[in-house]
RNA sequence: GGGCGCUUAGCUCAGCGGUAGAGCACUCGCCUUACAAGCGAGGGGUCACUGGUUCGAACCCAGUAGCGCCCA
């Protein structure tokens, strides 16, 4: 391959795209399922079908996309699995808000209808993210494409209902559950977000004189379905109510008073009024004193009880009737503002309303145990472990999870009803008789998502799939839907693949906030788009970033500067091979045995391998902040600050030193751009074709540690860094222009650094001196001298003070050095190796405060 | 109310028993033929507070304060 002409400047939006449609075109992301190989199977979390990428999907895409191009390049079978969710609610209120624009309503097209037009719907601007993950990068196997609702998938969702209804862990009840009045449908417990907010806090008294009694309730409004009044049984102060009856308020009814263990005898005055048709645990008590039930509200939240407040909403309903039992004096106190939970729908911010109806649920008993067994045993891996802890407290107290919604959009249940009442659940395949009917709900959308690492294999058909590449190696979330969807996935997975569960690990991650930490809303105006960074950063500085700050279940803060640094970052690697590439650097099979390299040469393999094994190891614990910094800093610091301009000397000096500095050049590129690859996939495929001719980096191999460890040849480069940075210091302090030669005499002899005089005169631009040499400065690193003649008077103020500086800090190290020595305790207790250390600490400072005061006395006066 | 976590340089974070690091920001000098999206040099922190353990604490223990998250 010719050496392509690079430009100064790395261009991503030259490359992307052209590169991103060739690995497809050439199938490098799709995996074989009849290979040997060993597989590593990743599937991805399907983003909503209404969604945009965010910046959010960014990072989880980031990570799963590291970790597969990195297993892929291992010689793994990588499946990364794409698709999307049919997102039950959320779709139907989008395309419900598209019909209101048209002045239509659901209800105005009919179910068949309505369902027909989201599927248009999600054809048309469905699927927009599955595009915007090619900008990102994304190795997913596009051939393996699944969607929550599509065929294969809706057979998994019945064959799943048909087995765990036989098993009788899916059951129909009359519960209380959380209703949303503006979505009109069920919700989980998980689907339910309490905040605190104002409201009000109502006694009244109920009944008169010597059995009157008092409750203190938040909404009143709902007294008007009360059926009894409950104490705590040793509540002295109500113990001879117990019993009788008072009649509530507004209504003339009379109830019972109940003592239950339930009640909080500290809270208000230790009476409170029971409905159970409109709170949980009024149901609870209603059902162990055996009260009625009276529903007093409509699925809107519109008060049904007859009389004056019939027809009023029911925030409409709580002062009118506050304000009626006022007008009978029958309020005692009032507390306003009373700041207490509320619950909100997650999907539309509406106050939920805890309402008697008949749904399904799921039996979650064993399955929850399952889960959290499978995660005890070892079986499953959360990462990092810490949110084990949050894993367990969730599925170990799992209330039945309510899985039907009276929406149109998402699986039908597929339980039919007979005319005479018979129930006839309808497995996959199956008929239902004649004249029957079907439940009219659908399913949870978490429902099917539940089943995603398996249904997306094929399952409940025994593919070659489902038999290759489940269970999965890693599940990559955010720690957001730990429960709405990892310990639900563990469920059915466990349920569905007999024990099995679905995923090796699970690896969590945090949020993406902005610089300062804070949460990214649209109302605080601090939201990344990463289709604007990618265009304005480019892809890999946009992947950069975030992995770069994505420590184990952690947040990620991130902002414009951080990403023009990675974008920078990006431009340094393509320069730095561009100088590679325009110097000869060549790739070959192997490297010149150890015995025909120079110490940089040695130097730069050495670190590359720990390089190599650090980077392998912060891989296996999900540390993407530490693999970014380590390979930020390796690139940078060592092979770009120092290797390339030692190289540049050595090819300087021509023959076979240059070349075989070429090869070792060739190979330090080579593995760096593959030890990037997983981070920022577009730059170093770009410049690792131009590098080596290959095909592709993408199935390139993943660098090895090849056990060439060389302290030596690190040590003595340690020193020449040194030594360089303090001339570098000297020349810098006394206003020395960086180009400007300087006649120096090295005395280097008896150091580390004897080798290395040419290398330093050019690093430090110093003029072999002439005979009419005469040093005006003289320095001193370590053992090493140099003595300068800096053509003119230096500054000698500056000098002192910078050396003043340099010796008090040498006087202070020590005397906390000799402190420690001449501590008896120190010296009888702290191990041998800390004691030599300090020893040569303070060994060390000697000498410098020794070799500093002769500096300063040797300086001209003034 | 219950549980978990955090508090280190201006900002975001590493370090997790031998006495402080990074990126960005900041200051000074440089267009030195890979790169000004760059190069060189530099400044900046009583590691929240109070006790304790230890020869030695940012790091371990206890308490206090503030912040955040999850659950009820």
């Amino acid at each position: 391959m010719t050496t392509p002409e690079l430009p100064t400047q790395y261009a991503p939006a030259d490359v992307e795209t052209r590169s991103y449609e060739r690995w497809v075109a050439e199938g490098y992301f799709t995996a074989d399922v009849g290979s040997d190989r060993e597989p590593h199977t990743i599937v991805l979390p399907p983003p909503n079908v209404t969604g945009v990428l965010h910046i959010g999907h960014a990072l989880d895409h980031s990570l799963q996309d590291a970790l597969s191009r990195r297993a892929r390049m291992r010689g793994f079978e990588t499946l990364w699995l794409p698709g999307m969710d049919h997102a039950g609610i959320a779709t139907q209120n989008v395309v419900e808000r598209e019909l209101a624009k048209e002045g239509l309503s659901r209800h105005d097209l009919g179910r068949e209808a309505f369902v027909e037009r989201v599927w248009q719907w999600k054809e048309e601007s469905g699927g927009r993210i599955l595009g915007q993950m090619a900008k990102l990068g994304d190795s997913v196997d596009w051939t393996r494409e699944r969607f929550t609702m599509d065929e294969g998938l809706s057979r998994a969702v019945q064959t799943i209902f048909k087995r765990l209804f036989d098993d009788g862990l899916i059951y129909r009840a009359e519960r209380i559950i959380n209703w949303c009045p503006r979505c009109l449908t069920a919700l989980s417990d998980i689907e339910v977000d309490h905040t605190d907010d104002d409201g009000e806090l109502v006694s009244i008294r109920y009944g008169e004189g010597d059995s009157a009694i008092v409750v203190a309730t938040t909404r009143a409004e709902t007294m008007l379905g009360d059926t009894a009044v409950a104490v705590h049984p040793a509540d002295e102060r109500y113990a001879h109510l117990v019993g009788t009856s008072v009649e509530v308020p507004l209504t003339g009814r009379l109830i019972p008073i109940v003592a239950d263990e339930h009640v909080d005898p500290a809270f208000g005055t230790g009476a409170v009024k029971v409905t159970p048709a409109h709170d949980p645990n009024d149901f609870e008590i209603g059902r162990r004193h055996g009260l009625p039930s009276l529903a007093v509200m409509d699925e809107r939240g519109v008060i049904t009880a007859h009389g004056p407040f019939e027809g009023l909403d029911r925030f409409e309903a709580r002062p009118a009737v506050v304000a009626a039992l006022r007008a009978e004096g029958r309020v005692v106190a009032e507390k306003r503002p009373y700041v207490h939970a509320v619950g909100h729908c997650s999907r539309c911010k509406t106050v939920v309303e805890p309402r008697l109806s008949l749904q399904w649920f799921v039996n979650v008993q064993p399955l929850a145990k399952a889960a959290g067994d499978a995660v005890r045993d070892g079986s499953t891996r959360i990462h990092p472990p810490e949110l084990a802890k949050r894993y367990f407290d969730w599925v170990d107290d799992m209330h039945d999870w309510c899985i039907s919604r009276q929406l149109w959009w998402g699986h039908r249940i597929p339980v039919w009803y007979g005319p005479e009442g018979e129930v006839v659940c309808v497995g996959a395949g199956e008929e239902p008789p004649a004249g029957y009917t079907q439940d009219s709900d659908v399913l949870d959308t978490w429902f099917s998502s539940a089943l995603w690492p398996f249904s997306t294999l094929g399952w409940p058909d025994r593919t070659p799939e489902l038999e290759r590449f489940y269970p999965t190696t890693v599940l990559v979330t955010g720690y957001d839907i730990l429960f709405f969807w990892v310990a639900r996935m563990m469920m059915f997975g466990l349920y569905a693949m007999d024990g099995t569960p679905p995923f090796q690990t699970v690896s969590l991650h945090g949020m993406v906030r902005d610089q300062y930490g804070k949460k990214m809303s649209k109302s605080s105006g601090n939201v990344v788009d990463p289709l604007d960074w990618i265009s304005r950063y480019g892809a890999d500085a946009t992947r950069f970033t975030l992995l770069r700050g994505a420590g184990p279940g952690s947040d990620v803060a991130i902002s414009d500067d951080w990403a023009a640094g990675s974008r920078n970052f990006c431009n340094k690697i393509w320069n730095a091979t561009r100088f590679a590439l325009m110097n000869g650097a060549t790739v070959a099979e192997t490297l010149p045995g150890p015995g025909d390299l120079t110490v940089a040469d040695r130097w730069i393999l050495s670190r590359l391998d720990s390089v190599v094994g650090a980077v392998d190891a912060a891989y296996d614990d999900f540390e993407f902040a530490k693999i970014s910094d380590q390979l930020y800093h390796f690139a940078w610091d060592e092979v770009c600050d120092w290797y390339v301009e030692l190289a540049k000397i050595q090819i300087a000096s021509g023959g076979e030193v240059a070349d075989r500095t070429r090869r070792v050049l060739g190979h330090v590129f080579d593995s760096l751009l593959r030890l990037l690859h997983p981070l920022v996939p577009f730059v170093s495929e770009e410049l690792w074709r131009a590098l080596t001719g290959g095909p592709s980096i993408t199935v390139a191999s993943w660098p090895a540690v090849l056990g060439v460890a060389d302290p030596a040849a690190e040590g003595e480069i340690l020193a020449l860094r040194d030594l360089v940075t303090e001339v570098r210091r000297f020349r810098s302090d006394q206003g020395l222009k960086p180009g400007q030669k300087v006649a120096a005499k090295l005395a280097l002899d008896g150091t580390a650094l004897a080798a290395h005089e040419p290398a330093i005169r050019v690093l430090l631009r110093l003029d072999t001196p002439a005979e009419s040499f005469v040093a005006t400065a003289r320095l001193a690193v370590g053992s090493a001298v140099i003595e300068i003649d800096t053509a003119g008077a230096i500054d000698v103020a500056a000098e002192r003070k910078r050396m003043e500086k340099d010796l008090a800090a040498a006087r202070k190290e020590a005397a906390q050095a000799t402190a420690k020595l001449g501590n008896e305790q120190f010296m009888s207790k702290a191990p041998e190796d800390v004691v030599t250390k300090v020893r040569g600490k303070a060994a060390q400072a000697d000498a410098d405060i020794a070799r500093l005061r002769a500096q300063l006395d040797a300086l001209p006066a003034g």
